[in-house]
DNA sequence: TATATTTACTACGACAGACGTAGTACGACA
DNA sequence: TGTCGTACTACGTCTGTCGTAGTAAATATA
């Protein structure tokens, strides 16, 4: 078990995605890429996981999108910008994260090696 | 803010559960309470979630439950005793928690205030 | 030059877990 | 007598995730 899974994720990916848009715009491919690196290939968010995330998101007013030619390819790309609104909304989750953590943390036994 | 949503916790239902059964067996009114207790009023797990995770559990070899008369009210209850398969699911998921924790803090900021 | 892989998506449908609503039933308490 | 607490079951809806598939252009490999 070195993959998280999703459901433990679940109700993060945006977080997550937020994150990597707070400096700079980006776009599908490059989050997919980033959030895989930046966690040690220990998530791997899927596509439609990804980009049904950003249709969400873009409805919820978290972020805007625009079209660009990338300066190398010259391909057309859907480029996503974090707004205000999302700024906001991923401050609250990481407020909520800590709470969260502190919740689960009494359930859980750290180097529980119970007699099974 | 300060109840913690169904999505974050999602996949940590049955983890939360099954720390309860480790000691002893329970049902499912006094976990109910247990974790409204033991998180501080911060997790309120509803009803039908729980019994849901009761006979998903049971169906997975987590739990077996049995019929037995309280002492003090005589009214029969349904109680579910963890199984040697469940203590090893809830083992994994501990050290699942562990490495989730790790991976999502790279994407929060802690006392994040953004220009928003 | 031909083919495979990477990049960059969209569409559609299935599934699981959470949850709203409702209903049952029994005991205690006022 | 009626409400509240206890202890559930049934049923259907919703949301987010994900499998599968398909498109298309650019780049790497043979």
């Amino acid at each position: 078990m070195t993959e998280i899974s999703s459901d433990v994720i679940r109700g993060y990916n945006d977080t997550m995605i937020l994150f990597l848009l707070l400096n700079t715009p980006s776009y599908g491919y490059e989050i997919s890429k980033q959030i895989k690196t930046l966690s040690e290939n220990k998530y791997n968010i899927k596509e439609t996981t990804l980009y049904s995330a950003f249709t969400r998101m873009e409805k919820n007013g978290y972020v805007e999108s625009y079209s660009q030619e990338s300066a190398d390819t010259g391909k057309k790309r859907t480029y996503y910008r974090i707004t205000d609104e999302g700024k906001k909304y991923y401050a609250e989750k990481c407020e909520e994260w800590f709470l969260t953590k502190e919740v689960v943390e009494r359930f859980i036994e750290e180097n529980y090696n119970g007699n099974y």
